[in-house]
DNA sequence: CGATATTTTGAGTATACACTCCATTTTGGA
DNA sequence: TCCAAAATGGAGTGTATACTCAAAATATCG
């Protein structure tokens, strides 16, 4: 027998609940309670639907890292101008998410599952824009665009960083600057 | 009566015991116990030298953003250049401390006495960035220079991010790469 | 050496946390 | 309407953590 909608809805509310105390307290206020207490779920529900807290991050991380890219249908065509803007929009747009992908990211240390994760993330990325950069300029061979995307998407990152310290940075002004330089 | 030897000595092995676990272990793993066990100090002892473990990871991270920036002497003719050499030996030869750096940072929530102190840094650090670079180009405008030293740092702490999550990652050639941009 | 301030010890406490258990309720297909 | 599966509530458990305390040890200096 399947799922009951019931379930469904729960675990939906629990992610929710989950990605707004992170962004709003931090990984340290994230407690399974103050999860609990937001999604209006008791312990026993909880783990009834997730075996571990560590599940419920990871599924966090998993919805945001899938939220950074744009639509992947156009991945042969897309242009290093629409891989910029999707990853403003990300960061102006999804601010929540975009604070638990940097704050997870960051609280990963070397060697972790979820450190492996990011990176192994992070080169896809890079391969879409080192190709957008190679289709925009074809005398650019491989590893000189793979050396420009890594610089471009760590200045892309690293204003993200500077953003999540201060909101009233102008982060998409700053990227797109950045952008210009690549 | 001023203070002991032994207790100011005590005081440096405790703050060297944190650094290497933060950069070792994480933030999650730095216990008191365990700083204590490094250390080779009782847990009555750190508290008489620290009121709590938030102290101790304060004036770790205090270290590290004052290890950042090359000598504070040569304030008004250090040029850019030498300004991102200081940057990026500070991650290459003071790694563990720069590990620190980028950890606290990204765990310090919008709001909080850390993510203000970091931010006040970041603001002290651009300045100089900025009139170094308003000195190799006069014809900058402040405004200009502003937003150049906010990109040009932006992409530094990208790429330093990107080298927390992977050793491996040829974190100086990057960052004088980007650093040509600017 | 003696007096006093400082440091150290380590067992002990309070607490917050992730997680369990199971009786009870709800769901949805037959 | 009935029933098995799924979901839920919530008190309870074990454990790791930050932190305390009073007694003992040690350093400093006249």
């Amino acid at each position: 027998m399947a799922r009951y909608q019931t379930g469904i809805r729960t675990e939906a509310r629990i992610v929710d609940a989950t990605r707004q105390l992170l962004s709003k307290v931090g990984l340290e206020g994230t407690t399974v309670q103050a999860i609990c207490a937001r999604a209006d779920v008791s312990a026993g529900s909880f783990y009834n639907l997730f075996s571990s807290k560590e599940q419920v991050l990871i599924q966090v991380a998993r919805e945001a890292i899938q939220a950074v890219g744009p639509d992947p249908g156009e991945i042969a065509t897309e242009t290093l101008d629409e891989l910029v803007d999707a990853y403003i929009s990300f960061v102006v747009d999804e601010s929540a998410l975009a604070r638990v992908y940097l704050h997870v990211a960051a609280s990963a240390n070397t060697d972790s599952s979820v450190s492996r994760r990011y990176l192994r993330h992070h080169v896809q990325r890079m391969e879409r824009f080192s190709d957008a950069m190679r289709r925009r300029d074809p005398h650019l061979t491989v590893e000189e665009a793979t050396v420009e995307a890594e610089v471009l998407l760590g200045a892309l990152d690293g204003l993200a960083f500077r953003w999540l310290l201060d909101e009233s940075f102008e982060f998409a002004k700053h990227a797109r600057i950045a952008a210009e330089r690549y």
